[in-house]
DNA sequence: TCTGGGGTCCTAGGACCC
DNA sequence: TCTGGGGTCCTAGGACCC
């Protein structure tokens, strides 16, 4: 029996945590170079802002209505691992599938519904994040049970054939967790709308529809468990670091600084995570939004020679790749870098007359111990420029203090 | 003026091998 | 004239997730 906790409207929730005046209005967390709506508060999508929906697009007065807040994923990563260790000191399995979700075994708890509610609101008590529990023996079918426990329960269990039976009748298909807008519309084309259907739909016709993911998610509907609890994160195969610019970069230096940048950034992801990466790639994309304009999508990739996690090796593949890729008078909206083909060093295949990796560990961790005690960004590489307000950067233009992971920004109370 | 970022898995098709 | 069977690896594209 697996039950799954969302943190309700994550991000707006997490807002609101420390700025109490906006606890009853419609608040809206805008993605990087505050684009679109990632985030809504109940009472923004009571207002119609819809997931995804660009804001510039959002009519005048109703926008007038929104506290509108860029995105601050510093706050939220560190009320989340608040949530998760909560989660761990009430359950011995925890699986942290995202930000705002966690998975937990709920196997040898006798009253689960009162135990998940006692969880549910310590969380809210304990961090201020208000969130809801769905308890049931498959992951597909906890997820359900979460999504209607969003609609007022708060807790929700599916755990007998007669529970699920009435949930399942009336769950839209495309709410299922694994079925999204292109799975949702072929299985309507096939007479397929509710949950329930798709769990009773013949299982060739799914395989041969949809393939072997959806059978499992189907079997999973039936209350079949495919996918357990997985405590242990498996190693990333890829780090990608991109970002659109705030406005379009003609400058190929500046673009190249912005690429060096995400270069070092992926490399302390990568050490982070304990890794090697043997392959580099890099991308670059004029503004897609403006057809109008001249359009070039260059990419490029290139293997390296041994495994490394060292900002300085990649630093020189990324410039070699760089050059040429761009053309000159086109203007860039957006940027990143790849790493790929990641390993464990001790994983690495060893070769007679060449290390399996390379680079300076000892200077990497000195690195990014400075950075980690300083501030990212205090000790570097002089190829991501050093510039205080580079061409190439985001706009933030609402954002919210790190109120629990700088001291400069933390909450005053006056009296 | 303004349109995110970071992942995963599966499948089909082509190149290549013996 | 005739032209197999079985496999791997890689890539691109498409679907999904938060």
């Amino acid at each position: 029996m697996f039950a799954l906790v969302d943190g309700n409207n994550f991000y707006a929730s997490c807002e609101r945590v420390f700025d109490p005046s906006i606890r009853h209005k419609p608040v809206v967390v805008l993605s990087n170079n505050d684009g679109c709506a990632i985030a809504r508060s109940a009472e923004a999508k009571a207002l119609g802002i819809r997931m995804g929906h660009p804001i510039h697009l959002v009519e005048p007065a109703m926008r007038r209505q929104l506290v509108v807040r860029s995105a601050n994923f510093t706050l939220y990563g560190d009320m989340s691992a608040r949530v998760v260790s909560i989660l761990r000191d009430a359950s011995p399995r925890v699986e942290v599938y995202s930000i705002d979700e966690s998975f937990l075994d709920m196997s040898g708890i006798r009253d689960r519904e009162g135990f998940c509610r006692d969880l549910r609101e310590r969380i809210h008590r304990w961090t201020g994040i208000p969130n809801c529990i769905g308890i049931a023996p498959t992951k597909t079918l906890a997820k359900l049970a979460n999504k209607l426990a969003k609609s007022g329960q708060g807790v929700v269990t599916l755990a007998s054939r007669q529970q699920q039976e009435i949930a399942l009748q009336n769950f839209p298909v495309g709410d299922v967790w694994g079925v999204g807008k292109r799975w949702s519309e072929k299985l309507a084309s096939l007479g397929i709308f509710s949950a329930a259907q798709l769990r009773d739909a013949p299982t060739d016709l799914i395989l041969q529809r949809f393939g072997i993911v959806m059978t499992r998610t189907q079997r999973e509907l039936q209350g079949q468990t495919c996918m357990d609890l997985e405590e242990v994160e498996p190693d990333r195969q890829q780090i990608l670091v991109s970002r659109s610019f705030a406005e379009r970069v003609e400058d190929h230096d500046a673009v190249a600084q912005a690429v060096a940048t995400f270069a070092v950034r992926a490399c302390e992801k990568l050490r982070r995570r304990g890794l090697v990466a043997s392959a580099v790639g890099v991308f670059a994309h004029t503004d897609a939004f403006r057809p109008e304009l001249k359009q070039h999508s260059p990419t490029r990739m290139i293997s390296l020679p041994a495994a490394t996690s060292d900002s300085r090796v990649v630093l020189g593949t990324v410039r070699r790749l760089m050059t040429g890729l761009l053309r000159p008078d086109y203007g860039y909206k957006k940027a990143g870098v790849t790493l790929t083909d990641l390993a464990r060093p001790s994983e690495l295949q060893g070769d007679l007359f060449s290390p399996a990796a390379v680079g300076d560990d000892r200077l990497m961790a000195t690195l990014d111990q400075i950075n980690r005690k300083f501030g990212r960004g205090v000790a570097g590489l002089g190829a991501s420029g050093w510039k205080p307000k580079p061409a190439w950067g985001m706009r933030q233009q609402m954002l919210s203090p790190c109120y629990t992971t700088s001291v400069r920004d933390l909450p005053r109370a006056t009296c």
